[in-house]
DNA sequence: TTGTTTACTTACTAATAAGTAAGTAATTTT
DNA sequence: AAAATTACTTACTTATTAGTAAGTAAACAA
């Protein structure tokens, strides 16, 4: 026997990157168990459902987001900036993956209720920490914008959402002048 | 008989809707033949194959864009903005759809070939579009912003298609938010 | 050492998908 | 009026999907 959690976790790796590059309508346990060296039923002993797969792929990244939030406290704001693009862009060098809040907006509507509703906590944290950051930052000086936080944290999160499945269709360097573009219009 | 082109029309209006709503993947003949009153094999006639009405969504949904690229170049700056934006804003009002280039892209790695090559011209036209626009603006006194046109115009089609699809998941507050920011961010 | 739980496999079902071959009725062309 | 084309329907195939029921071998607990 494996060690209690091994498989487990496997299927929640591999199907984090099938939701990422295929999309989770798309994601298959065929696919899953071939690529584990697994029967089709040993995904379904892990999880019953795909829903139950998909909504732990879901809070998985909620739980994980969490904790970088908690790690990244103490650092400046353009040193918190500057993390969250460059993990952010990690997904490009993996076969062009896109981010799971990305995925899971454009397949909204295909999506059981559970994790349209996770989809959504996952977007009001990472939108929300974002609006903090730059409230903070504009208030120390650290960065210059017009408007309110709120707005300008909608216009980041989703250039950079928006830009990772872009940079699919006319390559990386669409992405990294997103980045550069957001950067420059913050400077003070 | 119907008129030449009626039933084949509908299809590819519907199609477009449903590639818009549910995407590519996720989009059945079934669905197509049920709502349209007509059976399963009947769209397999006007569209023998699922690649070849994919690819008439994409390329009709291309002239369109060129027909109004013709009949919007006589306005000013500001004007070709705002209509661009006010479009773009109608998705939302039609059950949350986002646009084709977000769900091309979203979808891409399960699109065939031709679609993502159709795809890909049609991102590099709006973004084109947005590069000759922001440029001129600005050399006329109409825009403000720092850098490079073409990563000013990385940022809003990103921001656009990306906010579309996030406010599936936030509200259209979400979108509304990122045009009023991109509108500021540009005044001179 | 016996019984139970864990982590699977084997073998299946029911639903849905794209796609096809053959037939039909109306329209259009010759 | 006859022949051909158009726009379908009926009836089917093959492939893939999520999901399940029953069996099994190893590990662990009593």
């Amino acid at each position: 026997m494996k060690a209690r959690t091994e498989t487990k976790e496997k299927i929640v790796e591999l199907g984090t990157d099938l939701m990422k590059s295929i999309g989770y309508p798309s994601l298959s346990y065929h696919q899953i168990s071939c690529k584990l060296g697994i029967k089709n039923a040993a995904v379904h002993y892990h999880f019953p459902s795909k829903e139950s797969l998909g909504l732990e792929i879901l809070t998985d990244a909620i739980i994980s987001f969490e904790e970088v939030i908690f790690n990244v406290s103490g650092l400046g704001s353009w040193e918190k900036l500057d993390l969250f693009f460059k993990n952010y862009r990690r997904h490009l060098e993996s076969n062009n993956k896109i981010c799971l809040i990305g995925a899971s907006a454009s397949d909204y509507q295909e999506l059981p209720e559970s994790m349209q509703t996770a989809a959504t906590e996952y977007l009001v944290l990472v939108k929300g920490w974002f609006v903090e950051l730059l409230d903070k930052g504009r208030k120390e000086g650290n960065f210059h914008f017009k408007g309110e936080p709120e707005n300008k944290a909608a216009v980041i999160v989703s250039a950079l959402a928006g830009g990772l499945q872009q940079a699919r269709l006319i390559g990386n360097a669409h992405f990294d002048g997103i980045v550069n573009q957001l950067k420059e219009d913050l400077k003070p």
